[in-house]
DNA sequence: TTGTATATAGGTACATATACCTATAAAATT
DNA sequence: AATTTTATAGGTATATGTACCTATATACAA
């Protein structure tokens, strides 16, 4: 039986050392080591038809995972990525769903559920640790939430109030918006209303939170 | 040659696996494996006399390897600590030296280096990894910043930008703190000078960076 | 000990924001 | 076709914040 060929990338010796162990007496070979994304990058360019399955870090020097990922599933259709996290994180998670890997384990995982995850990616299907699932949910209901949040507001009330944030004065708003101050102010009292803030600081940590702009 | 015993404790099967197959072939012995600080506590209470050397994870569930080297060095000092992290960051650092282990490597360290570690530690001595060092010192001067951005604001400014930072009024705020409107007014004042803020807002999205509230 | 920083408080003037109103035209929705 | 939402703009009054001042007592540092 023709074992299947597996690029291994991981900035942690220690780490490549003990998914190589673990991958000894199964249908998996591993057919190259990488330390960081860009080095893995340039091994798959010069090697795209001997590798089926890449095993990735998240967090790596110089090129981390997600990066890598993305370029792989741009260009290599046909090779499937299995990230590696060493936290279950929700922002960890949020990436490796945009970064479309086939599957995503935290290094504590057992070796069967290790294998069990290589095998249905392997398979064309994904794998994503149980322990993943809630922190996952947790994500989709607070991203919910975040739409929800936004949504209540206008387009040109984001926009205004992103002004508010960079500390632009209603004056200031209006010039560069070609509009009266009056209608700013509008604006200004309607958010407030919606946001049920109190006054424009409240208005601020809103945008804030929900990614308007930075603190 | 008698063989030195080695408790590991980490809640990373697989970096339990690659330390093991490490030392294989070494003068090191593992008598015991311990998925967190408590687990191994309890495992070194029962066998203080089996164990020379242990090496833990910084950041495991329950009990840490903080906690658990502080729990040994009060208690079993015939016993020395190797403490290893994923990351170099100086408050892992800082850590580790606040609770006096004996040495402090890295997860990507070499088996040259591992072993190094070990044996400079069974003979009393320590050892700290080469990488930790500049990064200590970048993050030492970033610690310097952020603390200079909050060193440059009095604690009763700090008390003041919370409060405002969480839509009290100048009335308010003086209200609760049993001082004149003025004098909060005469603080905001006095803030927006040291932190060059055009106004509040900028007060506002200061403290939610430096952490006296969150957005 | 002589300055410097801090916390306190007042005055005056001006800037900015907020709370109530009304109103209109276009766009979206029911 | 009728209704609602959105974006626009105005009036008036008040609330809140900011920019300049001065001033005092205390604590801390050069």
């Amino acid at each position: 039986m023709e074992k299947i060929n597996i690029l291994l990338v991981d900035d942690h010796r220690i780490m490549l050392d003990g998914i190589e162990s673990m991958l000894q007496n199964s249908p998996y070979n591993i057919v190259g080591l990488c330390g960081n994304g860009e080095e893995a990058w340039a091994w798959i360019n010069a090697n795209e038809d001997k590798v089926s399955i890449v095993i990735t870090d998240i967090s790596m020097p110089i090129m981390n995972g997600i990066e890598l990922c993305k370029k792989i599933k741009t260009t290599y259709h046909h090779i499937n990525v299995l990230m590696l996290s060493m936290y279950n994180s929700a922002a960890a998670v949020d990436e490796v769903l945009q970064a479309e890997a086939d599957g995503f384990i935290l290094k504590n995982a057992s070796k069967v559920e290790f294998i069990n995850a290589l095998h249905k990616i392997q398979n064309g299907g994904t794998f994503f640790s149980q322990e993943i699932i809630p922190f996952l949910y947790k994500q989709i209901i607070a991203e919910r939430k975040k739409e929800i949040e936004l949504g209540i507001l206008t387009q040109r009330e984001k926009e205004i109030l992103e002004m508010i944030a960079l500390e632009f004065t209603s004056d200031e708003i209006a010039s560069k918006l070609f509009i009266s101050k009056k209608t700013v102010d509008n604006h200004r009292t309607n958010m407030l209303q919606k946001t049920h803030c109190k006054s424009t600081i409240g208005l601020v940590k809103f945008a804030i939170r929900n990614g308007i702009v930075s603190s």
